[in-house]
DNA sequence: TCAATATCATTTCAAATGCAACGAATTTGG
DNA sequence: CCAAATTCGTTGCATTTGAAATGATATTGA
């Protein structure tokens, strides 16, 4: 079935990959350029910020990052003073990671320019469109939960995207 | 401004590389699984079955992969016997690589189960709706090529998505 | 013509990545 | 109460990655 009119550039997996990581590079040119940090870290700081003082696992749980990708980027963190692990208290296996001031005052100042972004790529549409545009998303993320052959979502994403549904029309 | 109630599960990037992730993964399960491809592999293999005898450098510019990176997977490809790689006649600088009949009979085995896989999750809505959805796509690239920040998008990607509004109402 | 510059593909090198293994701590079950 | 199994965070290791350097060929301009 459709041998020879294969069009990579027409292809849904290919063109959220381009996307994506279009619009992953350009937030990351943000963040990396004023404060030297990579995608894994943003996501640590910006986890860190809603869930106060959390282990690795739930930090890996939540932010779509493999284990040991976590415990490295807390480590970068940490040496760079804007993350604090503490002993937790209670289990003693359990690493508790919070931000610290400086990582605090970071974001303070990389949300802001993070956000513009966002807005500036969202503004192009309609609220309309959107609103749409997630709920694709969504659906394909529902398919995928059916596949057995995909990797599960998060508890996180899944809780999100259930209720961005705000549209039903 | 937004400064606590940031929350990265609704961040338009992050979702948009969550989602690209978990697509780009299921697809690399088929091809990887039946034939231990990997993503540049498989898209150099596309890209040959459209464009004939083509160089390194012409790959790069369509696939949105790094110049080193086609460069190897033009090397595993071609000692697994998919692709064999000519002198080109002319520039001698220029390699031109082409499909096998072996890498064309992978593609030909490829290419229905990855269709397969895009049209389930695109069956999951609408056609008005997933029209919307590429629609939205193409703005916010549209958007980057405004931005001196954001890499340039590739010459086919470009042509494409121009063309990728079929249904203007 | 021939030096200077540009382009092409590959390679080098350092950093990032992910899987699996590991040691430490906890929980479970007998 | 304690051995087996589980969970936690980290680290080893092999692979992948991308930026820059390299060598080879082409093009340009004096």
């Amino acid at each position: 079935m459709t041998p020879d009119d294969f069009h990579l550039s027409s292809f849904l997996p290919y063109r959220l990959a381009v996307l994506s990581e279009r619009v992953s590079r350009r937030l990351s040119v943000e963040y990396g350029r004023t404060h030297g940090l990579a995608v894994a870290e943003w996501r640590v700081l910006v986890h860190l910020l809603r869930c106060g003082a959390v282990s690795v696992r739930d930090i890996h749980n939540c932010v779509n990052l493999e284990k040991p990708r976590v415990s490295r980027a807390v480590s970068r963190l940490e040496t760079e003073g804007l993350v604090q692990k503490a002993q937790g208290s209670g289990d003693g296996r359990l690493v508790a990671i919070s931000l610290t001031e400086a990582g605090r005052s970071a974001l303070a100042d990389i949300i802001p320019a993070a956000t513009r972004i966002e807005a500036y790529l969202q503004n192009a549409v309609s609220p309309e469109d959107l609103n749409t545009f997630f709920n694709v998303m969504e659906r394909m993320h529902a398919v995928l939960d059916e596949d057995p052959e995909a990797k599960p979502r998060t508890a996180m994403d899944l809780a999100t995207d259930a209720k961005a549904r705000p549209a039903p029309t």
